[in-house]
DNA sequence: ACCCAGGTGGCCC
DNA sequence: GGGCCACATGGG
């Protein structure tokens, strides 16, 4: 019976300590929370860059643009349109819930946190708990696609929803930091590695008699 | 010329 | 509560 610490373990073995989201400070990692929403991560380091360049780089400067300047520097992360809306909801909302200060909204209880990051129109469960865990540095499970992806060929949570995939982990898991960005980076590595191109059990190190790898497809 | 990518909200039943 | 759809760019 596969458990999450388990997991960890075979998974650590392999991977070592990642510590990752590749952005700096909390501002962007914010910002790339919502552009990475169905979107590859090559396209919102474009994004990204771009903002970087034309001097956004905290939620003042953000607020301040104009809409249709915002549009054209993330343009490259799809969904632009949406996505500048968004961005512009949810700063609006910290930059109120804050008092002008991204580190004051961010520096409250997680429940606090959480609550006022889903009550904004284009945040939803993942987003605000990737804000969570990576830009305010409190212990919660991300749960995103390559997660899913990968407890489903190992026949863990097939079908799951997004909470009941979280609990499967954080049940079975120490209430650490360090350990659920660990987690989630190892996740990503083993799904790129392996899941995308082929059966997860050819030489993965979870488990052998992977069922993906003998035609009984996980739904 | 397709199909997909670190989601989310709206609408329908 | 679940099943579909729009959103939109860039890369295989």
């Amino acid at each position: 019976m596969l458990t999450p610490a388990g997991l960890y373990e075979t998974l650590h073995a392999r991977y070592g300590d990642l510590e990752w989201w590749p952005a700096e400070g909390p501002f962007q990692v914010m910002v790339g929370a919502v552009l990475t929403q169905r979107t590859s991560w090559t396209n919102v380091e474009r994004a990204l860059g771009n903002l970087a360049d034309a001097g956004v780089v905290d939620m003042a400067t953000l607020l301040a643009l104009p809409i249709e300047r915002l549009e054209a520097l993330i343009r490259p992360s799809g969904t632009y349109r949406q996505k500048a809306l968004r961005l512009l909801a949810l700063f609006a909302m910290v930059d109120e819930r804050g008092n002008g200060s991204l580190a004051a909204f961010l520096d409250r209880p997680m429940a606090d946190l959480r609550h006022d990051l889903l009550a904004v129109k284009g945040v939803g469960p993942e987003t605000a708990d990737s804000i969570i865990l990576y830009a305010a540095g409190k212990p919660v499970f991300v749960v995103d696609a390559y997660t899913r992806r990968v407890l489903g060929r190992l026949g863990v949570t097939t079908g799951g929803s997004y909470d009941q995939v979280a609990r499967w982990f954080q049940e079975g898991l120490p209430e650490d930091v360090a350990v659920y960005n660990n987690y989630h980076a190892m996740l990503v590595e083993l799904a790129k590695d392996q899941c995308r191109t082929r059966p997860i059990c050819e030489g993965c190190p979870i488990r052998s008699g992977c069922p993906v790898g003998r035609g009984e497809e996980s739904p």
